[in-house]
DNA sequence: GCTAATTTACGATTTGTTTCGTATTACCAA
DNA sequence: TTGGTAATACGAAACAAATCGTAAATTAGC
């Protein structure tokens, strides 16, 4: 019985990134972060974690006044499966397809660091 | 003057990669496309269609009594863009870190040519 | 204790997406 | 020409996502 997976918004994915940085946050600590990066409301931030805690992608604890809010999904899990979809709608089910692009077209360049552990995880997949 | 990118929604992404593998196609084609993977109704996959049309997603000839549909935005310049989102929502702006996620956590093995391709790209890369 | 500030709860509104029923128009065949 | 078929147009409904106003509860400072 696989548990479901539960699929996060854009709004949710941006509050989920918060809390996974933070691992535990209240929820104006995710909204100063979120003010950082968009215009939003207090309330509109505290209505979205509300409705993540009913969809069961975040944890909190209400001992307290004010609650403490921790991610209840995983964030190789979340990145795997967005991925997974996104390879599958938009490249045909080709990683590879996928990897070319990320890589290929870059804007931002990819540090010598960062080749070098490209190559290694690429020799391990050889080495198969 | 960068004219705004329009981003599909995933409905109207499913639309355009039928026309991006038939270049040209009525609504009845791209339908029949849509209902060997879901379930709907025509008249919901032409209203799709005109609202895409709308948006400037598609041209259509409507010099037959049967529109005849094309893409109008570009297959690598869309998933450049969707990835790229990605990329920033999800990876913290680290491509390599979608890279090694996109290989090393995949169901289905990537081939041998797959690699050499991927290969060749990264030693492009080392050599800048 | 009283007031102000902070927090959660609730509900309504707005906006966007998807779906489809019905009407209208054009074409084709008998 | 008339009836059937297939197409588009239009609009409404169903659903989902995001936003925020207001009220109620709790806490902290004075």
């Amino acid at each position: 019985m696989a548990s479901k997976y539960i699929k996060p918004t854009e709004s949710e994915l941006e509050i989920l990134n918060i809390l996974w940085q933070n691992n535990t946050s209240t929820v104006r600590d995710v909204h100063e972060g979120l003010a950082k990066i968009k215009d939003v409301g207090y309330t509109t931030t505290l209505k979205l974690m509300q409705i993540m805690h009913e969809k069961g992608l975040v944890k909190r604890d209400e001992s307290m006044r004010t609650h403490v809010y921790q991610p209840a999904v995983n964030k190789e899990n979340t990145q795997k499966h967005l991925l997974d979809k996104m390879i599958d709608s938009l490249f045909g089910g080709s990683s590879t397809q996928l990897v070319l692009q990320a890589l290929g077209s870059g804007e931002q360049k990819v540090s010598a660091e960062e080749l070098e552990q490209i190559q290694t995880l690429l020799n391990n997949l050889k080495n198969q």
